[in-house]
DNA sequence: AAATTGCATCGTACATCGTACGAGTCAACT
DNA sequence: AGTTGACTCGTACGATGTACGATGCAATTT
């Protein structure tokens, strides 16, 4: 049977492979392969990954990606954990800001997912990659070190996490292209008879997404904030 | 070429069809499609909603769906639209206790979901179909008439609906089964070191879901509420 | 030097999918 | 009697995920 490759790095193909990669192509690597993914996400969304497609994009045959990757479900994992990657706050530990900190965390990661707007539909299905970990750690510690109580931590990282979601998650699926929006709005107006309030206040139509972001994640942190 | 079924029903199927109907199988329509569609994904999740097994339970050729349908799309939107049907409350209008009536809303909304997980991961990529817009319009109508100016309105709606999406998102992904949730904790704890403040407030393990999503929602209400 | 091992690649094949196309059925209308 | 139009469905096509086994090639062992 065929031996399949787990976590660790070969030992032998750090060096070897110099046929391979003096040539055109460098050799396939689970690196590689998530780089390009995403690029193909970015490029054709999420129905446009195939490993047919995504093979041909690193001049492979599709069957080769199946050394380094269980299936097709994985590579969505990586993409995903990839994009979300998390670099270190330079200085943190003495800031006494914490609620700007959490802000900016916080717009971060939403930003980085407004970035690839494939990311935030394949969210909601995914387990947790260890770069969401390691933000959901930091967004603890930060709040832990403000004052907010063991007890009520669980809840506060619940709201702020639902909220970024769902506020992402709406960003990036009401974010359409002109002719959609303008479809939109024509159907709307068909049907404001039916939704006066909705028209009245001109709900998805003009949206300040990020302003209204921001208010309702401080709206949270009043409530969440450590009497 | 042929004709398409556009969206007014045929006045003539009203009473022929007298041979299919009386026999075991009523003849196709609609209607029930889309219950048949949820009653799939009920049983068998987003994957296990094809055309062909559709047909199978509609006891028709898979060919035949189209007529009633575009495409498979058209049965996801129609599906997910359905579970979300809006009952109106009987009496409403004259109730004083607007914060009530708000979070009765949205919580009867997240319960509607979660009675069907799918319609969870369905829902950011969908169109707002009409039960969608009627929720809307309800919330909108609540909020406005409990003083909620009409510039705040569309920060209000966007907040409510984004945490209600994320939490009903999160809670149908992480809602699993016993042994998944045996695995995750395994995993958790073997990740403990890296992350000892969500190890602390047991985040994952513990969690009282209901709990939680009304104390956001609770937070979110103190900061929109009108001054 | 020769043989063996193990990592890595890929061609072929299969079941399954969405759905285009066109033929078929049957009641209602002219 | 003939036409029309609503509806059903068999067949077929291209695309997909991936199982399986053959192949190449460097490192290691003999």
């Amino acid at each position: 049977m065929a031996a399949k490759r787990s976590g660790a790095q070969s030992k032998r193909s750090q060096r070897t492979r110099s046929a391979q990669e003096l040539r055109n192509e460098p050799a396939l690597s689970l690196e590689r392969i998530v780089a390009t993914a995403v690029e193909l996400l970015d490029a054709e969304g999420v129905d446009g990954l195939t490993m047919r497609r995504l093979a041909d994009r690193l001049g492979s045959g599709a069957m080769s990606l199946y050394w380094h990757v269980d299936n097709k479900e994985k590579v969505f994992d990586l993409a995903l954990d990839s994009v979300l990657e998390y670099r270190e706050p330079a200085e943190m530990a003495q800031s006494q800001d914490w609620r700007g900190e959490v802000v900016h965390m916080l717009e971060d990661w939403r930003a980085g997912m407004l970035r690839h707007p494939w990311s935030a539909s394949l969210l909601p299905r995914r387990a947790l990659g260890p770069n969401i970990l390691r933000r959901l750690e930091l967004l603890s510690k930060t709040l832990s070190g403000a004052g907010v109580a063991d007890a009520d931590l669980n809840v506060a990282i619940w709201s702020l996490w639902n909220y970024v979601l769902g506020a992402t998650v709406t960003r990036a699926s009401f974010d359409l292209s002109d002719d959609d929006m303008a479809a939109a709005q024509q159907r709307l107006t068909r049907l404001s008879e039916h939704y006066p309030t909705i028209e009245r206040s001109r709900l998805l139509l003009d949206n300040d997404w990020d302003g209204a972001f921001r208010k309702g994640l401080d709206f949270l942190l009043d409530g969440l904030a450590p009497k």
